[in-house]
DNA sequence: GCGACAG
DNA sequence: ATCTTGTCGC
């Protein structure tokens, strides 16, 4: 019986229990966030570059930039995005100061084939609100929204709501959103509104794909993933 | 077997 | 995602 009880505590199902119960906790969203982000990751042959910034809200003015560069380990495999990419950016935000309070994905979050995209199971881990935003749809179906800015359609699927598609700009195609994790559909498509400013992808967005492309170019030029 | 298929 | 020239439009 000698030291049962103490191999109970440290039993690592237990502690795996405790650590993810604390990792997802998430506040209920009091008021308005002070700062969103966002998150892409490129790629350049066996290397993969995870970019993430900060920025203001609603003013969306830059507060801090992360960008990583790391071996690939897993695959692009339809549905399980995020065995490839969440790797690279829980790297990304190590050496963040300030955690946004809301992170855009270029991703999906719910509307997943087991409902656990790029968005969703980011927001999980890092325990922090996000909001998937692709560039197409990866399951279910969604009539177009109208033309106008702003219109939206919902996505179902498998007889369930999981997001929306949304013009966020006229004359473009629209976007692909569905809740991450910590934020409803409602909510995820009035941040994204708020954070399109003149074009398809909300800024936080475009500023973290562009940040993904400079440290591609860098990479490129300086022949590995260190030396910048 | 055929088509679909985030990044 | 990435590989790539020019081109139409604000």
């Amino acid at each position: 019986m000698e030291g049962f009880g103490k191999s109970l505590d440290l039993h690592p199902y237990r502690s795996f229990q405790e650590q993810l119960a604390k990792e997802v906790r998430i506040e209920p969203l009091s008021k308005d966030p002070k700062r969103v982000g966002g998150a892409d990751v490129g790629y350049a042959g066996e290397f993969g570059i995870a970019a993430i910034c900060v920025m203001s809200w609603p003013e969306l003015e830059p507060l801090e930039d992360r960008v990583i560069v790391d071996r690939v380990r897993f695959p692009y495999i339809p549905g399980f995005l995020s065995f490839r990419e969440v790797p690279l950016l829980r790297k990304a935000f190590d050496s963040l100061g300030c955690l946004p309070d809301i992170l855009f994905v270029d991703g999906q979050g719910i509307a997943h084939p087991r409902g656990l995209g790029l968005a969703s199971h980011l927001g999980v881990v890092l325990g922090i609100r996000t909001i998937g935003c692709a560039k197409k749809v990866l399951v279910g179906e969604a009539r177009d929204p109208g033309p106008q800015r702003g219109a939206f359609s919902p996505l179902y699927y498998r007889g369930k709501l999981v997001g929306a598609l949304l013009r966020t700009r006229e004359g473009v195609k629209p976007i692909c959103i569905s809740p991450g994790h910590g934020i409803d559909l409602e909510g995820s498509i009035r941040m994204v509104m708020g954070a399109t400013k003149g074009f398809r992808l909300p800024e936080p967005i475009r500023r973290a794909h562009h940040l993904t492309q400079l440290g591609k170019l860098r990479l490129l030029r300086g022949g590995g993933p260190n030396r910048g």
